[in-house]
RNA sequence: CGGGGCAUAGUAUAGUGGUAGUACGAGUGGUUUGGGACCAUUUAGUCUCGGUUCGAUUCCGAGUGCCCCGACCA
């Protein structure tokens, strides 16, 4: 893309009514729009971000069997009367509205119920089952108190997962590949090593659940780790019972500020009781559906990516979510850099081309301000050598490359899980 | 929801009970061109409502918005 075509256009200067970095960063570098307090537009670059966090997601939730689908944000109370979660003093979160003859409706804050309502009439008998069904879609919470930049909001895009098992073994067995699938899905991130799968209180039908926490100072969870195991715990179950339960020694446990960025948890039947979601085994019994869902805040995780990696200069990203691979800049030698960017562009590396008539200091301030992993300039010394100069934005090495290989060179970088 | 703070051009900030200033940005002309250049010129603003006052952007009250701390947080 080139950025004289982009309409979004880099600030100096941080907005007066954000305090948290990342909110502050993105909205600079113009991946973000602010709307008002907890609501945040994505544009372009933030948009294209979103994408590559929720193609990841994507993938490793088709690996285990995800099918995809995509729920209304609208929701009938019907399905909700029957867990008693649309009673205002039960769920605070609730956005409502009403239809036009006065029928209320709530704004989906989450997907259990209309989701379970919906297997029903696909969920017959044990030969339907096991099923794994997910959406990346809107949820609406009112929070009392937005904070956090894009990290807490009112209006954010949810990954939600839901599984249909058969047993609670069933269920168990699922559990643990999401787990995985949860790990792999962090570390394509980059945040992988700091993300610890941690013991969170868990519900009727299991002693515990997970939350997967990144450990990071503007983070609003404190958790407890074992670093030898990798175990960790949320404070919020750090009792003598859990850490003899969990054969855990106190003495090792570090207390860090972490980030949720997601949770898995096993419902059993506690909506598929009341919801009326069952089958009939092999003897013809009917039984209710076992359950577990699975959440990823695709914006949260793109948030904490910002918080983790971001430096003094602007945003860092990890080439596997980066908004494009390369920056390519032309300082006075347009003519090679046009060259190099249709090049590139075929051989389908994204590029973002400045192409702006500007000078090269702003070209090199907004360039480590977007983060763009490579940073490629084309300048008066190329048209000699026909070479130009390639940094990563992570460090200060430098390399020259020619310009015919360029192409190559990006292609042997291209990280890994992408089709294109 | 409890507590604290803030509200002035597009952005970031001064300042004053009596004609609102600076920087950046943006427009125009020119000189520049490898780390946010320079000159000239133009552009644009006091959150809303009410009160005090001859006069309020300034003081007072209410509202609204935003930020922070806490509470809350499938």
């Amino acid at each position: 893309m080139r950025q004289s075509h982009l309409f979004t256009i880099p600030r100096k200067e941080s907005p007066k009514d954000e305090e948290s970095l990342n909110a502050k960063l993105l909205i600079r570098a113009g991946y973000i729009h602010k709307e008002m307090a907890g609501v945040y537009s994505y544009l372009p670059l933030g948009r294209r971000v979103l994408e590559k966090v929720m193609g990841i997601i994507r993938e490793e939730m088709n690996g285990i069997g995800g099918q995809e689908v995509s729920m209304a944000a609208l929701q009938n109370p019907e399905a909700w009367k029957f867990t008693g979660r649309f009673d205002e003093g039960v769920v605070d979160v609730w956005f409502k509205t009403r239809l036009k003859n006065d029928t209320e409706l709530g704004l989906a804050f989450t997907h259990e119920e209309p989701m379970t309502a919906m297997m029903r009439p696909f969920i017959r008998s044990y030969r339907d089952l096991p099923r794994a069904v997910y959406q990346f879609q809107t949820k609406f919470r009112n929070e009392t108190r937005a904070k956090s930049g894009i990290m807490r909001g009112r209006e954010f895009i949810m990954k939600d997962l839901y599984s249909f098992s058969r047993s609670q073994s069933d269920l168990d067995m699922f559990y643990d590949e999401v787990a995985l699938a949860y790990d792999r899905i962090f570390a394509r991130v980059g945040i992988g090593e700091r993300t610890y799968k941690t013991f969170a209180s868990g519900g009727v039908f299991s002693k515990y659940s997970h939350e997967y926490q990144t450990v990071c100072d503007a983070g609003e969870d404190t958790i407890y780790i074992d670093e030898e195991s990798r175990i960790a715990i949320n404070k919020e179950v750090h009792t003598d019972e859990v850490i003899a339960d969990l054969r855990l020694d106190v003495s090792k446990l570090v207390e860090k500020k972490s980030i949720e960025v997601g949770n898995i948890f096993k419902l059993g039947t506690k909506f598929s009781e009341p919801l009326n979601l069952t089958y009939k085994d092999e003897e013809g019994a009917m039984l209710p559906v076992v359950m577990g869902s699975y959440g990823i805040g695709p914006g949260r995780l793109m948030g904490t990516v910002v918080e983790l990696f971001s430096d003094e200069r602007g945003l860092v990203w990890p080439e596997s979510i980066a908004p494009f691979q390369v920056h390519l800049l032309s300082l006075g030698a347009d003519e090679q850099a046009e060259a190099l960017y249709r090049l590139l562009s075929e051989a389908e590396i994204e590029v973002l081309y400045d192409d702006r008539d500007m000078r090269a200091g702003e070209k090199f301030a907004e360039a480590d301000l977007l983060g763009l992993p490579y940073r490629v300039v084309v300048g008066k010394k190329s048209i000699e050598t026909g070479m130009a100069e390639v940094k990563a934005r992570a460090n200060t090495d430098i390399e020259m490359v020619s310009l015919e290989d360029m192409a190559s060179f990006f292609s042997a970088r291209r990280p890994r899980g992408e089709k294109n």
